[in-house]
DNA sequence: ATACCTTCCGTACCATGGTACAGAGTCAAG
DNA sequence: CTTGACTCTGTACCATGGTACGGAAGGTAT
């Protein structure tokens, strides 16, 4: 089995395009270490299939609540070997999520009631600060 | 009926304490307009219950997603007229609220699909980067 | 080969939500 | 009436996650 040797032909424009960010944040996770800044052979850079990947896996990553430097290790942890410290991470943030989830529920709850409880109205001083009982 | 007259008896640590928080984040409040400042009549500036009930606002409206500019506007309307505007931001975040828990929860059964993925030994490269298909 | 757009690189700046500290004043217990 | 803890005020600093900009070099369409 042969491995498709892609030629990367994206500049930094297109890359950040695929990732659906801008240029100077790419260039802001290459400084972090979570991209890493192909060699300018000849003129300028080339990313490939793999880096637009990366990207979006930091995005993934980002919207499950890890930080960049989390980030930076579980990307450090996909080459390595140490696969009960990712399947750590993996369900700590899983039991976190939980948690987020259960008060964002409760958030909601509460401001759903606080809205109708406000009335049907439109005058008259709506008692927020001792509605909202999250 | 006759309102109780509470004399406000705590001091800005005691203040702080009630609400969870440190003195310095009591005190960046009221520079930001979330809580007043009390004169001080005499020596130190004393708080009472409005006080602490407004931290606890202040915390729980945190933890539905609200920034400390909305919540400087929820504080103002908490006394004001504008009961259709007190609505229209609580069943906003409402709606923002779910989906932001729609999206953590997706994370989070992308993460433990990952984890059981990885496997139970505990060698060998874990594919996170493509196993994470949030 | 001449515009014109992008890349490159370094450095500076931004918003958000705090946190720390110095130096002076105030308070309460012993 | 001293001592030690707490308060007050102003200003500075912090982490996180970017965003902006200037000036030089590279790439490309006409």
């Amino acid at each position: 089995m042969v491995q498709s040797q892609e030629v990367p032909s994206l500049t930094i424009g297109g890359l950040a395009a695929k990732g659906g960010m801008g240029v100077e944040t790419v260039r802001f996770y290459q400084r972090r270490g979570l991209l890493d800044t192909p060699s300018r052979a000849g003129g300028v850079r080339r990313y490939g299939q793999r880096d637009v990947q990366q990207l979006q896996f930091i995005r993934r990553s980002q919207s499950a609540g890890f930080t960049l430097e989390e980030i930076g290790e579980l990307l450090s942890l996909d080459a390595g070997q140490d696969r009960s410290r990712a399947r750590e991470l993996a369900t700590k943030r899983a039991a976190a999520l939980d948690e987020k989830i259960a008060e964002l529920t409760r958030a909601r709850d509460a401001l759903r009631r606080l809205a109708h409880e406000c009335g049907a109205g439109d005058k008259g001083p709506c008692p927020i600060l001792t509605s909202f009982d999250a």
